[in-house]
RNA sequence: GCGGAGAUGCCGGAGUGGUCAAACGGGACAGGCUUAGGACCUGUUGGCUUAGUGCCUACCUAGGUUCGAAUCCUAGUCUCCGCACCA
């Protein structure tokens, strides 16, 4: 077999491809458009990984195979540049920030396009330059004119190693979503927020609209969201009315108590003089512990000194601060039936304060003196006037209608969403366009003079760097032109990674942040490719800023994507996480310079289902490689002729199949089937066979599919040539029985021929009794058959006259199932 | 606690009512080629049995539906993942 400088060809090809401008697009009216989109990476110094490099073959494969479909395909690629890591990794390497990313880029580029990647490299953007963000700062702007932005103190989530706040979404288990070892710490501060949560219901509903996502996630995005149907009612502490949330009025006259949130921001209004001290000791002692432990702490709370009175009982209940009552969910407090909800029950134990049973279960009574945990079951209501005898399910609507009608309540609907905390307390992030004036209070930027740049000259390491730019901070103020101070909080990277899909349709617009006509060419987003660990990120940021895009007039849409693809996890081979301190990491550019980015590509896409997580193995890559050398070499000695029969009709099943399989994103059984394929095409084919063969194999492999196809005589490029189409009428069942029926004969005369031996007789020619009309066929492959069974055979059809039958094994014979004699 | 995914032969991994002892790859084994090894080619790879056959046992466990189940239903066991004091 000949060596194959896949190197070479590989670089040849991108280098066309680049000087073809192959996979740059235009808007086109007359051609249908589809639009893919790997997530961007985060151009970090380690270079592309080879959960990078899964994630843009998935991509690059459909973008291929779409192009050949004859679609117009946007594939762009960009780096989502700002954010913590950069600007840490900078400050240790001691160089700037800028200067870090670019350089990091720089090598994701170049790495990308070795993997041999379609992306029309002509729209690339950057989120750290000036051009973007001015337009995460114009989108600011707008939110903040509709009402959307706002400033708020409150108990927020802060990352020490990040030396910022965090987003709830971006609070993992009590942990920074960036630093799995570090816990959370709580702190009372004074942010900026976007108020995601006016979304929250059409976030919520919309899910059911998004058909092509996957289960899971928009299970998870639910589960986020949170929507819960109750009630609110309203319970009178001090003369004044507070609404508490629940979702079972059906037990309120088992309430012997409340709970508010120790984080409330009214707590103190409801603390008497005399239990001033016992309280702020509390909040005092909770301050000091992190998230993490707040959760796991048990159930604890100080009584406030104040009574409500409940609404239908008039009966007057304690009112406690409570460490497990979340303080911006619902109203911040609860009324707590310790009888039927274990949170109430512990507490109520731990304080001794009464249960009242209020729902009897059908099978046993309730005694609230020996009940060891709430019953939280269904049954019957007691003790609650006139509801006695409802069933609790009923008495839930019954009670809600009777609050209703006397004004104390009413049907609500909550969410667990919170709103987004975007300020952040760094430097590498989009300055928040706003200003502070002594005289006129918060002032916008005007948007004539975005962007409102990072200043250069900055300290880092104390605190926020931008503290440290005077001259920056110093500003006047738009309104009153009086001395003003900058906001120096940056926004949360994940504004810049919300909308960048739509930057994508018009890159270099200096006036607008898109040409509305091209954006609304391009989107939605037919396939959106990246890990499923944004379900609850990401995912949702960008579906809130397409909604509120829409509001403003700017687009059609109201989903960003119409299909979403998660690719699995790709371990080391140990089945570890590849990480460094395992030393199980495999370089994706290493893969390239030893066997070839087509290997790679391969390999990637025959672990296992693109969508489900796999384990690195150098032995399927092996595979592979060997399999392209094999493509390579037949190629190289294949005799071309007119007409293949049996094989076209091979063929055109698998252009059958394949063509489906890729449309499914189910690549690991499209590649068997090319195999399966590729094992059938005889050294000498027809041109039909040995074209659509390469043309199918391009998108996985596309240099070598290039190379092959300017081998056997075609012009370039087969990566824009039009994807076949399956013939019915060159599919030929019967084709492939007689196919079966040679191969059933091998093995057969193979397991013959080993009985023989076994049995101490010997075996040197195998004679064959086929029925007449049969002969043709296996006289056609008798010298497969003889290769292949590795032995000399003599092919007689039953009524040949002159045969030689010795023991008569031609009455054996039934259809497409021949008999044998062994001499 | 809530929600999601899953459990298939030595391994990875397809299959989701019959065409399934179950694709494809890897490993192992046998044969060919070769001075030898590698590479390459051919075949075998649940058990028993047989001149290429037939039978039995099999797709986490236990039941069930069906003429028929790896595939559908019920219960259970285990694994992975996400969220979690959301009232």
């Amino acid at each position: 077999m000949v060596e194959i400088n896949f190197k070479k060809i590989e670089e040849k090809w991108q280098k066309k491809w680049e000087e073809a401008k192959l996979f740059e697009v235009k808007e086109l009216k007359d051609k249908k458009k589809f639009y893919i989109l790997e997530m961007f990476p985060y151009p970090s110094g380690e270079g592309l990984h080879m959960g990078h490099a899964l994630n843009y073959t998935i991509g690059d494969i459909y973008s291929r195979f779409k192009i050949m479909q004859g679609f117009n395909v946007l594939h762009p690629m960009g780096y989502d540049a700002l954010g913590l890591p950069a600007e840490n990794a900078a400050i240790e390497a001691g160089i700037h920030p800028e200067d870090y990313t670019n350089n990091s880029i720089k090598n994701f580029i170049k790495q990308q396009k070795a993997l041999g990647l379609s992306y029309d490299w002509s729209r690339m953007i950057n989120t750290a330059n000036p051009e973007y963000y001015k337009w995460d700062q114009w989108i600011f702007l707008k939110m903040f004119e509709k009402g959307l932005v706002y400033k708020k103190t409150s108990a927020v989530n802060w990352c020490p190693k990040c030396n910022t706040v965090l987003a709830n979404e971006q609070v993992h288990n009590g942990k920074c979503w960036r630093h799995s070892d570090t816990d959370i710490e709580i702190k009372h501060l004074e942010q900026w927020y976007f108020k995601i949560t006016d979304y929250a219901e059409e976030l919520y509903d919309m899910i059911n609209e998004l058909k092509e996502w996957p289960n899971r996630t928009k299970a998870m995005q639910r589960n986020w969201i949170g929507k819960s149907y109750g009630t609110e009612i309203l319970f009178e502490i001090n003369g004044e009315k507070w609404p508490i949330f629940t979702t079972r009025p059906d037990t309120i006259y088992g309430v012997t108590f409340m709970v508010i949130s120790a984080q409330h921001p009214r707590l103190m209004e409801l603390v008497t003089e005399e239990q001033k001290q016992e309280v702020e000791e509390f909040l005092k002692r909770l301050r000091s512990v992190s998230e993490k432990e707040l959760e796991e702490m048990e159930k604890e709370g100080v009584f406030t000194g104040s009574y409500a009175i409940n609404p239908l009982t008039k009966e007057k209940v304690p009112v406690y601060a409570g460490n497990f009552v979340i303080a911006d969910y619902g109203s911040g407090m609860v009324m707590a039936v310790p009888a039927h909800d274990q949170r109430d029950f512990e507490f109520a134990k731990k304080y001794n304060i009464p249960i009242k049973v209020v729902i009897q279960p059908d099978a046993y009574e309730l005694n609230p003196e020996k009940m060891s945990r709430a019953y939280t079951g269904s049954g019957t209501l007691i003790n609650s006037e006139e509801f006695n005898g409802l069933n609790n399910h009923d008495a839930i609507d019954e009670i809600t209608k009777y609050l209703e009608k006397r004004g104390l309540g009413k049907r609500t609907v909550q969410y667990k969403l919170r709103d987004w905390l975007i300020s952040r307390q760094r430097y590498w992030g989009t300055p928040i366009p706003l200003i502070h004036c002594e005289k006129c209070g918060v002032v916008p930027v005007p948007e004539e003079e975005l962007p409102v740049e990072l200043p250069k000259n900055v300290e880092f390491g104390k605190g926020n760097p931008l503290e440290t730019a005077e001259d920056w901070v110093n500003a006047t103020c738009p309104k009153c032109g009086g001395p003003a101070k900058r906001e120096t909080d940056t926004m949360d990277t994940f504004v810049n990674s919300s909308w960048y899909y739509l930057r994508f349709c018009d890159p270099h617009n200096s006036k607008e942040i898109f040409d509305k006509e091209k954006a609304n060419y391009w989107v939605p987003i037919d396939l959106y490719i990246g890990g499923a660990e944004h379900a609850c990120m990401h995912l949702i940021y960008i579906r809130f800023y397409t909604k509120f895009l829409r509001d403003i007039g700017l687009l059609k849409i109201d989903e960003p994507a119409i299909k979403l693809f998660h690719q699995g996890m790709l371990h080391g081979a140990d089945g570890n996480k590849m990480s460094k301190s395992l030393g199980n990491v495999i370089n994706p550019l290493d893969i390239i310079e030893k066997y070839s980015a087509d290997s790679l590509r391969l390999a990637l896409m025959s672990f296992a289902s693109p969508d489900s997580d796999s384990q690195w193995d150098e032995k399927i890559l092996i595979g592979g490689h060997k399999f392209l050398e094999k493509v390579y070499d037949y190629y190289n000695n294949v005799e071309i002729i007119e007409e293949d029969k049996q094989t076209e009709s091979k063929l055109h099943k698998t252009i059958k199949s394949v063509t489906k399989l890729i449309e499914e994103i189910r690549y690991n059984l499209a590649i068997i089937e090319l195999r399966k394929l590729f094992e059938k095409m005889p050294k000498k084919t027809s041109k039909e066979v040995l074209e659509n063969f390469l043309k199918m194999l391009s998108p996985f492999c596309p240099h070598i599919a290039e190379e092959l196809w300017e081998k056997i005589g075609n012009e370039p490029f087969i990566s824009n040539s039009k994807w076949p189409e399956a013939d019915e009428s060159k599919i030929d069942e019967k084709l492939e029985q007689q196919e079966k029926a040679v191969d059933s004969l091998v093995s057969d005369i193979i397991r013959v021929v080993k009985l023989v031996k076994d049995k101490g007789g010997s075996a040197s020619k195998a004679y064959i009794y086929v029925l007449p009309d049969e002969k043709e066929v296996y006289l056609n492959e008798k010298e497969n058959i003889q290769k292949r069974a590795g032995i000399e055979i003599e092919i007689f059809a039953v009524n040949d006259k002159d045969k030689y039958d010795p023991e008569n094994k031609s009455k054996k014979v039934k259809p497409w199932k021949p008999g044998i004699y062994l001499e």
